[in-house]
DNA sequence: AGACTTACTTTGCAGTTCTAGGTATGTATC
DNA sequence: GATACATACCTAGAACTGCAAAGTAAGTCT
């Protein structure tokens, strides 16, 4: 049963968070060249990878698990253990490039962002 | 005269440029928190800044303008400059707040990637 | 039996950047 | 005076994407 959701649940809350546009794609690229993992375990990987600084939940990682396999930047495969089945994901050479890409798209960013916030001129010491 | 778009104009592209979520809004802060600007100095500005990494179209810089003044985070004064009306911009206190909030963010997320892409562990020499 | 962890999934919202087009005025060129 | 270019501002609409929340289900532990 149970058919309707009892509580709208309050919405609100700061809404997007800024900077995070592309991050996870080039995490889950990043962290599946090193080595065949699954959802939940880069769940709890990117968390420790980026010191706590970074933290993506389920409802991110799956969706975009999916959609960089049909994208065929990923294969996957299944795989039994300990009586449960779990999705391993891995890399292919598309997700090879595509990893790079946004690597040096990343540094770009970044390095602009850098030079604009460290910007000297002002002097405010 | 010129009533029709004449070609609806090709669509496409690459679609949406990823790390950019936040960016204009922290570079935009950033600028104005320095000096007085308007619009059309913070495009190029911009440009320059960022040694040409980062470059924002008119398109992306009003908009954002019109969107923090309304959210108090900027205020506006018109200034006739050279027979022409410019519309200069800066920050309020409201906006070095938020552009405090946002660099610390910023660094967060960058401090968190960097961990993420360095990540030594597997070694590929 | 109950509670917790693992593991995967889906829906819908929310907010943003971007491209492309359009207006208008001053200045330099021919 | 006509043409072109740079300055200066504005808007609409599309496209994308991350996120919270909720749900399912099966193991494990007490």
């Amino acid at each position: 049963m149970l058919t309707e959701p009892i509580v709208p649940a309050a919405p609100m809350a700061q809404s997007n968070p800024p900077f995070m546009s592309g991050v996870p794609e080039l995490l889950l690229l990043r962290l599946l060249d090193q080595q065949e993992m699954y959802g939940y375990e880069l769940v709890r990987s990117i968390r420790q990878i980026t010191g706590e600084a970074i933290s993506l939940g389920e409802g991110v990682i799956y969706p975009a698990l999916h959609t960089l396999e049909r994208n065929g930047a990923l294969k996957s495969r299944r795989k039994a253990v300990a009586g449960r089945t779990r999705v391993y994901y891995s890399l292919t050479a598309k997700g090879r490039t595509r990893l790079a890409r946004l690597a040096k798209e990343w540094r770009r960013i970044q390095t602009g962002i850098e030079a604009a916030l460290e910007a000297p001129a002002h002097a405010q010491t």
